[in-house]
DNA sequence: GATGAATGAGTCTTCATTCAT
DNA sequence: AATGAATGAAGACTCATTCAT
């Protein structure tokens, strides 16, 4: 077989990554055997190992192309214009997450579960998980700035850092609240936000 | 040969859960082998087996011991006369976490990390930690109605289940951003709670 | 079971060290797979790993145990007293050289050109056999001063040392040669040294 | 397409042989993959194929290659007029092996080592290498029988063959000893030779 | 009760060789 | 003639669990 075309080795890639993010979120990342793998993919052994390195290559570029799959549907909420409210961009943002997850037969958030728990022995995953939480925490950031420059009142003393990472909480505790528990729906965080705002400021009508 | 009496049989519990909780913590749940934690426990495989029936019984119960632990540490501040505010008991909380983590070389957090990732697993891990979080939500909820019923204002409109999702999922995604991040302290998600309050109700002063 | 009595251990690991030694030489080296050794010493993989950590360790280990067998073996030749002379000594070794490998199947020549040609690609098992013929080297200059301080003549410009590697190289030869061609018996090389001093110094008589 | 020219077809042959013998020698017999010769090589999967028809094909080319190779070096001393010494001639053969060895960082006495490993696995190398040691020792036997003719003395009853087997040993020892131990330059052994003269034939001054 | 040697199915990965293009 | 992607049968080694002593 002469050289394969950039596409096909493309598609061939996806097909395999494809079987593989099947197969760990079925079994979990360890119980998966490069077998089942190879055999989900309807492809050889040397032919998945001649597209991934190994099992924990395999494992990193499923939970990196899950992540960029997200950040990509994302995105456009940062960009919207008018900027969206808080409770608004939390909403959408977690029905993006629960949306993602139901397509196909692929959860992001068990893929979330199981990329985190894999983290504490791949430092390279770690790294990849880190830089891609940080960026998305960057544009929180962004956007805490913008609430904070249009609000009417002077709210010189508010840390967008802190409002990010609050928001980051939100989002990454809905992911495991929802994935282990199961019973919380995306508007939950943002009418529960609400009404901590009530309960917190309650001389505030 | 004599049956031992109950308190070592409980010390040899404790004995070979503290070796399997530093051995998992170190390598992770499946890199951690069973030699590994006999080894760690300075008994015979035999005499592991005898207290523990597998290795899935012995992260089951590793975990189930963790979450125990922290739920003696938090359960005063649900009981705390007066009732404690919003910001109070979310930093309370997560301080909590995070000392709880830091001592002996335990971090509950990284536990936590590979606990939810063996959850997709393990059936029975599963409903235990659902089972947790669903009791340890229900104290929210029910610490929500208490603010709810103190405030001057009708909050009927308030509820307890989305403040508790709420509340839950800011300290779950802290356990999170903490472990894999390394870069959020108790104080933050607070402060950051208080000024989404201020950004969200400008308004109200 | 409990502990195994040092014996037993000692009877297990010859178990085993025998069944390798048998495939190695039937097979060669690399052609061997664990699973022939294992089969061939009727003990589970599991077992074989308990006594010797890896393939490289089971061969370092049937090379060091066949030299050490032959040391033991030739050991007497060099106390002999009086000291034997130089064609009886080359004599004396490659007769117990092809003994020792006319006994049991094993063929200690054949052993000797394997462990060669592993040596250019395990560090350890190269310094092992360095070690091993410097020692066996080291005797023969030993052997070899003897010879001169026993000659009635002068012979102070004779170097212990090149007369060691002489020899060595004789006996060396010897295991390629008839390793390979299989036709030189012990007697030829002792035969052949006598005949070359005599071409080589045809006035002395 | 059109046939290539047999020129061409030679020096395909001798890079992939040249690219083999990189490799054995770097790497061993068994380690170097048909994946390393074929990189080296700089051509393809099929195009080395399509002068080998397998690896141990290439391996018994790559030995043949070296061994005719030295053979033609050796060949002079053996046509020498008049005839060498049985000193000068060792010395000589001797040093043609550590000159071939020295040259472009291609060992011989790697090569050979290792091809000796693989003789006792691979029937047509093993008969292959026997017929070079038959005809060289061949060779060897018609000069001691030119050394016995002109010896003033009767020298009847010296063996030819005897004298061709010591001789033969003491290369192939040179061989061995200078690969493993790599103390042992060329002239040592004739002047180890020179010395058991001396040592046998002490009255003989 | 306790021991720890033994089990053996199962894991990831390699690599000589082929053959469709 | 040449390419190089694909094959798939091994291979070395691990490890949760058992059970004879």
């Amino acid at each position: 077989m002469p050289k394969i075309s950039d596409e096909k080795r493309a598609a061939r890639r996806a097909q395999i990554l494809n079987a593989a993010w099947t197969c760990f979120q079925k079994e979990g990342l360890h119980a998966t055997t490069m077998d089942d793998i190879i055999r989900a993919s309807g492809l050889s052994a040397g032919a998945v190992y001649s597209y991934f390195p190994s099992k924990s290559g395999l494992i990193l570029a499923a939970v990196t192309t899950s992540l960029s799959g997200l950040s990509a549907l994302v995105a456009p909420l940062f960009s919207a214009s008018p900027t969206l409210s808080q409770g608004e961009l939390l909403r959408r943002i977690t029905e993006t997450v629960a949306r993602f997850s139901a397509r196909d037969g692929y959860d992001l958030r068990r893929i979330a579960l199981l990329g985190w728990g894999e983290t504490q022995r791949d430092e390279t995953l770690r790294a990849t998980m880190n830089g891609f939480y940080r960026a998305f925490r960057a544009q929180l950031a962004q956007t805490a700035g913008e609430w904070r420059r249009r609000a009417p009142n002077n709210l010189d003393t508010i840390s967008d850092d802190d409002v990010a990472k609050t928001l980051l909480s939100l989002i990454l505790g809905f992911v495991v609240q929802s994935a282990i528990m199961g019973d919380v729906e995306p508007a939950s965080l943002s009418r529960g936000l609400d009404d901590l705002v009530r309960l917190r400021a309650p001389d505030s009508v």
